[in-house]
DNA sequence: TATTATTTTTAGACAAAACTAAAAATTTGT
DNA sequence: ACAAATTTTTAGTTTTGTCTAAAAATAATA
């Protein structure tokens, strides 16, 4: 087992997660515009950071044809990705933050280097599978423990399941959530599901509360068998 | 009480802080040599960042003169150094790493941008006062609660104290100390002062030690009186 | 298929922070 | 005090990552 350390810099490192964030969108290759709107910035600086990195083996990349990451490419976003999680269960759990407000902060330390330190904070938290939105922490391998999970919003009436993740982390969602009293963990029935705008009628902590299909589309849980 | 934030880039960060710990050596101004050797970098970069730190208020600054803090820039570099002091304490006493090897990687933490963060992470090491090389750590208000102490060479045979500080914060010297059990809390009897070399015979752990004079130069005291 | 429209790339410029080499100011030594 | 040595500053480049504007390639449409 060969690793090769690489000088990333902090553009490169965001460049690369972006890549492998937009790579479950669009699997057979990352187009330039794509990645322009998700950095916010232009085609072109996007046109030169691919070709930087492809001269570093990072992406495969052919002129007009979009980009992927390569396997030593992948494994640093992982990595990246890794540490971002850390963190963010760090500040929840350690430091009591709220789950909306950790994800700016992670964004700055998913960039400090140190294997030592990422090894010894996994550690201190005792090895965490989840994130605060419910997103797995890859292992020090890069390895994600896949959890069975469903959108909310395809779920059928009659059916139940628990809260295991939000697919939209953004602030404004999380707030929401938590007005409504839905956190992680939490059981749910899908009491009525109204075919002419989708949204649902949920039974959760014995109360009925009805969501919009929106809504419903951003919420994962992991389905129960009901009798 | 009107707090103005501003842009600080990681490089203009890292100069204020050399400033302000070459103050200490420098009380009438840091010349831009000291400043080049400390900065590793070369005296015409360190003429040009001292410019831009000039315009923009941090710094005092006459051609050829050297330079010094301003207020504006003395409270940011205290702010800095609150921050790296306080994450080396989380590292050693939370991670469990060792004094010699958080040095690094607090001087990538000390840059991440969040006063929340500082503020709970204050709060989650129970307000400590000093980091694990008996710095104080300053509060959040930039004050340092300042510790009685003495260079341990400057004690007199028959004199005793408690170690609270080393000068030297190189993982060299924390490694020796480390092999002769010399910790922050350990009470110390000066046996004798060698007038020749200045080398130093003492008691702790009810053994004897002897250190040369660069090492005791290197080691704080609080005087302890003895009857 | 020919012609638009869109996407992507190239070319050239800019700001930040560093560098080298040379000029200017200051300090030192006799 | 004046020449020599040192320190500091200026002037002109370089690199990284961005930008704008224009050219080239690909995709869409009549």
């Amino acid at each position: 087992m060969c690793v090769i350390k690489f000088e990333m810099t902090l553009s490169e490192e965001n460049y690369l997660k972006s890549i492998y964030h937009l790579e479950k969108k669009y699997p057979r290759g990352v187009s330039t515009n794509a990645l322009a709107e998700e950095m916010e910035t232009k085609a072109s600086s996007v046109t030169d950071m691919i070709k930087k990195l492809s001269e570093k083996g990072l992406v495969n990349y052919k002129k007009y044809q979009g980009v992927k990451l390569s396997e030593k490419g992948n494994s640093i976003a992982v990595q990246i990705i890794r540490k971002h999680r850390l963190w963010e269960h760090f500040l929840v759990e350690k430091l009591d933050f709220n789950w909306d407000e950790v994800h700016d902060i992670a964004e700055q330390l998913e960039h400090i280097k140190s294997d030592e330190l990422i090894a010894k904070l996994d550690k201190f938290l005792d090895y965490p599978k989840r994130d605060p939105h419910g997103d797995p922490i890859p292992d020090a391998n890069g390895n994600f423990a896949n959890l069975e999970k469903k959108i909310l919003a395809e779920f059928d009436e009659g059916e139940q399941g628990i809260c295991v993740g939000v697919k939209d982390s953004s602030a404004a969602f999380l707030q929401y959530l938590d007005r409504n009293k839905i956190k992680l963990g939490k059981s749910i029935s899908i009491l009525e599901k109204e075919q002419f705008d989708g949204s649902m009628i949920l039974k959760m902590n014995n109360k009925e509360l009805t969501i919009s299909k929106v809504a419903a589309n951003n919420i994962y849980l992991k389905p129960v068998e009901v009798e």
